[in-house]
DNA sequence: GTGATGACGGAAA
DNA sequence: CTTTCCGCCATCA
């Protein structure tokens, strides 16, 4: 493949990181906020990158949480504002 | 090369 | 409120 394909690929990945590291604690960004056009990819990087990220703070557009009662202690600690379940996204939704 | 899949999102019913 | 369906990007079989 071509190289310059190559390395926007990468910057998208870097710039995704990077946001997800610059949450505050105490408030969330969801996939979509992270990377308008593929939330989905937000997610494969999640999954598949290991350094020390706060990836307890990134959540679903509708305020559920993808990994479990795990994450939602991790929120809770934080003094993230939830709803039942659900964060509550008015609230914690970082700038 | 094709097709399925995933820590998703939004619209429609 | 729920479920379904389709679009999205990158990986993997």
């Amino acid at each position: 493949m071509k190289r310059a394909a190559r390395s926007e690929r990468e910057s998208r990945i870097a710039g995704i990181i990077d946001r997800i590291r610059d949450i505050p604690p105490g408030s969330v960004q969801t996939y979509g906020d992270i990377d308008r056009t593929a939330p989905r990819l937000v997610g494969r990087v999640l999954a598949t990158t290991h350094q020390g990220l706060p990836w307890h703070r990134v959540i679903r557009a509708d305020g559920s949480i993808p990994k479990g009662k795990r994450q939602r202690e991790l929120l809770l600690e934080e003094g993230v504002p939830m709803r039942g379940d659900r964060v509550d996204l008015d609230r914690a939704r970082a700038l």
